[in-house]
DNA sequence: CTCGTTCCGATGCGGTCGCATCGAATCATG
DNA sequence: CATGATTCGATGCGACCGCATCGGAACGAG
């Protein structure tokens, strides 16, 4: 066997430099001349990683799904000790809303996905199954908080989780436009969240 | 003199074969050729009208933010009595939310400005001017319906308003992925609507 | 070392891109 | 009609695109 090489890595440094050109230029500056330079490989390399621009644009976002839900579970599971419902809601949304500056690349990039998903089924497929993932954790959070006293039992936890999921995607594009800054957003999130207590 | 002919009326014709093109098949399929015979001239009356393919974009833009705006407005003038104040806010919103099938189109190119919109300042700004306006009009609806004594007046219209429309964009957003269907995102709105409802 | 396999990087191809150029057509004016 | 300003449509240019190809480097097995 010659020189063998890790892949899965590879894929993941190509998928982070299409992560770094549609930040810096947006998804239509994504060549894969671009791409082999942006992940310091050659262009060969990236061929041999995926046989289309379409399969690599498509890991590139499953790849960033991946990571949206796993910082999503992580600033969950990151609370040491058995946090209030409330807490734990507030937590994920922000996770999710990306207002950090830090996380403002992500929010753009995930926007660039969107959008083309209107037009390629793969991509909108892999975007319901993270949208799905989303919701039901949602779902869980507003169920637990319920269980929990702190949230008020009428609301139906689909509905809520629906309508927190949309509101903090829409607040994340205002924010990204300019439209609104991410204290505003944040404050209108934590603003709606108020309203599922059960005193609030 | 030689033939003259009327600029804006070809603009706005260019403006909507770039809509129709990129409702069929994305952003990134805008060229100016297909542009051209989209919208049956040639591509140097496409030339004429617009010095590069950035300030064609943008003009396409204002000309789908004017649109927007429009329809929003023509629902609530429309309301050929003096409606309710929460009736005049569902039509509004419904008429953003882009729910209906035909809009749908208008929806797709509305989500690829603005994720264009995070590379290009010059769209960016047109999309501020335009979020600015729908936002002043939501203000002023939910302010009338406080004056009518149909929304609980402890309400502040401006955080109101930025919640309503970031709902309204995230709930369109998901439904163009397929995340939600069109009758579920109508639900979510209509069903945070009542929350403002003195007696809801 | 030699061989066989696997992977890399360079190059070529056909096509499309945005933009510039230019002759022909058009039409009010003198 | 002749003129000159203006617009049109076609063509050319250089650049870049995605993708295919291929010689050779790299490296384990015999």
């Amino acid at each position: 066997m010659p020189r063998q090489v890790d892949y899965e890595e590879r894929r993941r440094q190509i998928a982070e430099a299409v992560r770094l050109l549609i930040t810096r230029s947006g998804m239509e500056a994504v060549s894969l001349r671009d791409v082999a330079a942006e992940a310091h490989v050659s262009m060969g390399a990236v061929q041999r990683c995926f046989r289309t621009k379409d399969e690599m644009l498509l890991f590139a976002l499953e790849d960033i799904s991946r990571r949206v839900g796993d910082r999503a579970k992580a600033r969950i599971e990151a609370s040491d000790a058995p946090r209030s419902a409330a807490t734990l809601l507030d937590r994920t949304l922000s996770a999710l809303a990306l207002v950090d500056p830090e996380d403002r690349a992500e929010a753009q990039v995930w926007g660039a996905f969107v959008a083309h998903a209107a037009v390629s089924d793969q991509l909108a497929a892999v975007l319901r199954e993270t949208y799905g993932k989303l919701h039901d954790l949602l779902v869980w959070l507003i169920g637990y908080g319920q269980d929990t006293g702190e949230l008020t039992p009428t609301a139906d936890p689909a509905t809520e989780a629906r309508t927190l999921l949309a509101l903090t995607e829409g607040l994340t594009a205002q924010v990204l436009v300019g439209h609104l800054t991410p204290e505003s957003a944040q404050e209108a999130l934590r603003r709606y969240g108020r309203g599922l207590l059960t005193r609030g």
